[in-house]
DNA sequence: CTTATATCAGCTTAACTGAGATAT
DNA sequence: CATATCTCAGTTTAGCTGATATAA
């Protein structure tokens, strides 16, 4: 009765699917970072901006100027995507790449006006994003989500394993 | 003196990264669903296996044989993908891919006694990796994320937005 | 000589688009 | 002729590895 029969069932998602999938906390938990994922990117594309600008940019403004490979360290971009991304942003005007005279393998980045003008942009349509990711929850289960998220990330963040 | 006043400050991502990355629920999410996707890949390919491999055996396992249009809607998996997974898993010999005489178009995919084998011991290394994966959390706070995550899938799932 | 930094070229993988052959 | 199924070829993207030039 419980058993399926071997039947079709119409099912597109949720409801039918295997109840095994639904309860694979990691399956999910990738299949919603996807949704995730691809809202913000659209999201951002709309304001001519990317995932890593934001965080680039928030971590200029919140504790200061860096070489890249600080910033890499602070925002946990890639070091080798690094000079990519801060390319787009200099070439938009976000911030300043200049050689660091104490160090001269160095560059130091530095978060321009026009970067603070778009970092307050790009927080409010992430606010918009995020409220429509989390709409069906209330405000105390997103922060309990959000709590839960940074101490499974906490565990496991640091360096590896 | 709580501004950065531009020096470097050793952290490497929790501690010293900028608060309002740590409160993005989108960005926190993806960042979790990364490490949860390669700890089981990892996981999965030192039995031979990959993540598709789970779903749709899990999928005949408990809805019956189906054509590979029906698997592709039970499982998510993409019907242009699901070509490759299913000659991954006839190779292996966990399914057989027999033509629908009722509808030549189609194959018929049924799960066989080596696929509930396997199907089997998937499911102990993914329950492993679940473990290794939520280990901060207790039972209660793994299963209101569960929760969560699938009211939030619920939401966003049904085809689109 | 060893290490750190920035840069570049290339790999892998998931998730997709588009097009075809065949059957309904 | 329109639609459904399976298959294949190719795209995009994130997140890497590895190598090089330069400087410390």
């Amino acid at each position: 009765m419980t058993r399926a029969e071997g039947a079709e069932m119409p099912h597109d998602d949720p409801p039918g699917t295997p109840d095994r999938l639904r309860r694979r906390a990691s399956r999910q938990l990738v299949r919603l970072a996807a949704r995730s994922d691809r809202l913000v990117n659209e999201g951002l594309a709309r304001v001519d901006a990317r995932k890593w600008h934001y965080a680039v940019l928030a971590s200029l403004q919140d504790l200061g100027p860096g070489s890249q490979a600080a910033l890499s360290e602070r925002t946990g971009i890639h070091r080798s995507d690094m000079v990519g991304v801060l390319n787009e942003l200099t070439e938009r005007g976000l911030v300043e790449r200049t050689p660091d005279p104490d160090d001269r393998r160095r560059n130091t980045i530095t978060i321009s006006g026009r970067g603070r003008r778009q970092l307050r942009r790009l927080e409010a349509v992430l606010d918009d994003l995020d409220g429509e990711l989390f709409a069906p929850l209330s405000l105390a289960e997103r922060e309990e989500f959000l709590r839960l998220l940074n101490r499974l990330l906490d565990h496991h963040g640091r360096r590896d394993s």
